[in-house]
This record gives structure tokens, sequence and C-alpha cells, in this order.
DNA sequence: GTGGTCTAGACCACA
DNA sequence: GTGGTCTAGACCACG
């Protein structure tokens, strides 16, 4: 995985697995790999796995059992909020930083729509 | 102006300044305050004012004249080519997050209508 | 080091660094001294150095790992390309400069012979 | 005439000056246009072009009569001297920036006979 | 320990 | 007055 130098490798980490939970990729209660097989997978250095991890578990997506391992919350409903908030945050970032350049809502809308025929 | 504390000062001002380089509201050709005088405005010191300038001079957004002061570029294309890129970018990253959490060419584009509505 | 006092000093350091590399005295790929423990060895600021460093960054004969330390860029093409260009200046500037003062070709050659045995 | 921004413009004119004065196109005693009328061609500031003058003026490349106007010098010796220290700079940064990037005495001087030929 | 950013305050060259 | 550089010292995120 390539990382953006201008933002935080743990936070990229972060995204990266938030996406798999939210798309199921990773599924609910399943277990994640060790700590140290993530930072391998990952090629980072430990301390910024374990960084990461440790926020996952601060927000709610994972939780561990110690001496056993790290899991995807099993609860449902935590992983739909979490994606209807990523949704969110892409959305209005998004809708904001156009409107800053000046583009009107059909403009936006337009712009979308051609992007998306890509 | 209320600067978000996890990205750098100096990049948020060079965002801001480009905002009103693309939108015309400063204008092709139009001398900018002085670094002393924007350091005010945006409440930051001097040193960080100066580091967003030059950066933005790099870019070619502004352009110096020694002793006198500070000129949005008078060329046109470079601004024009600085609102495409601006756009493509915010474009590029919203897909790309929106389908990186699982959704569909026409969810992504109802969301996006639905959220211009407000 | 010593300074020349008319130009700033963090192009000077540049100017021994890029030396260094074209030279081959700091290797392809080789790490560099921590930005602190330059600034002590140029005995200057550290920000100085740190100016110094992120230019030559950004001309791409460094590169930085996060928390890790700064290497010699390890594409060899750039190194050569360099080389290439700090010597294509040196002789334009000396042969404009040479003409200028009005020196024939046979004059400037013969001028260099001569300076070159000292 | 283009002005190289990162040298300051009074010591680029102070040299073309020089130039002009060793190769005779200002000759030994001429009078040279006022500082206004030189400040207009050279477009530059009325302050700058007063810098260069009596810079020049302290070197001696330039006398003042008051009232009547500037004059090159008519000491021929202060000419050639000029002429010979303005070359001997030249060739030993030359070479000095040469050697520093690694080229021994025969590649500097071939570099310079092929550059010659251009 | 690493690089990166920010502030405070000073000095300089230039116009 | 303008921009540019430098120092000193602090704090932070990252590994």
């Amino acid at each position: 995985m390539k990382f953006n130098p201008t933002v935080p490798i743990y936070l990229q980490i972060m995204e990266s697995i938030k996406k798999d939970v939210v798309t199921g990729s990773l599924a609910r209660g399943e277990r994640v790999d060790s700590v140290r097989a993530l930072s391998e997978k990952f090629d980072v250095n430990l301390n910024t796995m374990q960084r990461a991890c440790s926020e996952l578990e601060r927000e709610g997506v994972l939780f561990t059992q110690r001496g056993v391992g790290s899991f995807v919350t099993d609860d449902d409903s935590v992983i739909k909020t979490l994606k209807q908030e990523m949704c969110n945050n892409l959305v209005n970032e998004f809708i904001d930083g156009m409107r800053g350049i000046g583009l009107s809502n059909k403009e936006i809308l337009d712009t979308v729509g051609k992007a998306l025929q890509k």
C-alpha cells in the first residue's frame, strides 16, 4: 500500500481498515490479524500499527480479548453508523470544497456525473 | 479564520488564497496585501505567512516584485489550470472515497443530489 | 565551513551537499546525518538546516522517510543529471562572462589552460 | 535587460556597466548618461540606479563632476586592472566550481573546449 | 530520536 | 515600506 506522505500513516491505515469493515470485507465479529502480522502486511513500523489499532479500538471499530486477539466489533449498529459518518464526511467535505472554488449546485452535480462515467 | 489543528497552517492559508484566486475574489494581476498585513489578517506569525506566500510563488499562483510586493499571477491559463486541478482533486478524492466504502455510482450521485438540497 | 555573507546560507549548504552527492562522497541511497547533527556540523541554526534539506528534497536530491531520516536519492539518473546541470551552469556562466568582457575563444581557452597549471 | 531575481539588481547593473567599460563600448573618460536616464534605460528604480553608480564611483570606475555629470575613469591602468580582476574572478570561480564537482584538469579543459565550439 | 511546524524577534537588502 | 534570511526556542507527530 502506498501512503500519502502528508497525512499520518496510522490514519491512512485506520481508513483502510474502516473501509474493509463497512464494505464487509472484514466481517462483523471476524478476527483480525495480529498487530505484528498487520504491521508486516502494511509494511509499517510496529508502533505505527499499534497506534492505528488502539485508535480503532477507542472508536469501537475493533475490540480486543486479552491473550486471544482482536476482532471486528460485533455490533451491527456501530458499523452502520460508521458507514454513515464516513459517507457524510466525504460528501460534506466535497461540497464545501466545490462551493469554495465557486461552483453552483448544478455544476457540482454535473461534474460528479461526468466523473462517474469514466 | 479558524484553523484545523491537524493540518499545517501555512497549507490552510495557501488553500484559502488559492480559493480567492480561482473565484476571482483576488483578481488576475491584482496586488495582494503585504506579508505583514496578511500575517495580521490571518493572525499568524510573520514567518508562517511568508512560508505560505513563498510556496504559492513556487506554484506560480503569486509572483513577487522585489521591494514592491506580491501580485496574483497575470497568466490567466495558470488560474484556469489551478481551478481545474483543485476541482479534479476534490472529485477524485470524493469518488474514490465513496467507492471505497462500497457505494455504487447511482448511490453516489443520489447522495450528492440530496446533500445539495440542504 | 565559512559562508559567503552575500548569499543565503541555506543555498551555500545546498551547494555543498550537492557537491558531495555528485562527487560520490555521499553515496547513492546513503543515509545523511540528521538535521540536528548537520546543523551542528555546519554550525547553523536548526531551521536554516531544515530549509536547506527540504529544498534539496524538493529538487529530488534527498528523500525523507518519516521518523527515520533523510537519504540521498537512490535514482542514479537524478545524480547524473544534477552533475551535468551543475557543470553546464558553471561553463555557461564562465564563457558568457569572459565573452562579456571581450575575450575571444582562443583567449578564453588559453586563460583556462594557464590557470590550471598553477 | 532581464535581471536574475536571486542577485541584487544594482550588482547586476554594475556588472553590466563594468563590461561596457572594459570592452571599450564605454570609452575612457566618456560621459555616461544621467542617473535618471540610466534608470529609465535599465527600467529600475532611481534609488537602485543611484546605488549602482555610487558603488561604481567608490570602486573608481566612474567619477562625478558636480553639476556636470558622471564620467568613465580616464585612468587607463584602472580599466586594465579592472579587466584583469574580472577575468581572474571568473576563471577562479569556474575552476573551483568544476573541481568541486570532481572534474580533473583535463576534463575541465575539454569541457571548455567543447562548449566554445557551439 | 526523527523530521515538521510555529512563534518571537532581529537584521538586511531593496525600492 | 517591501520581502528575505537567520536565530532561538518550543511543541508535536511519528517510528
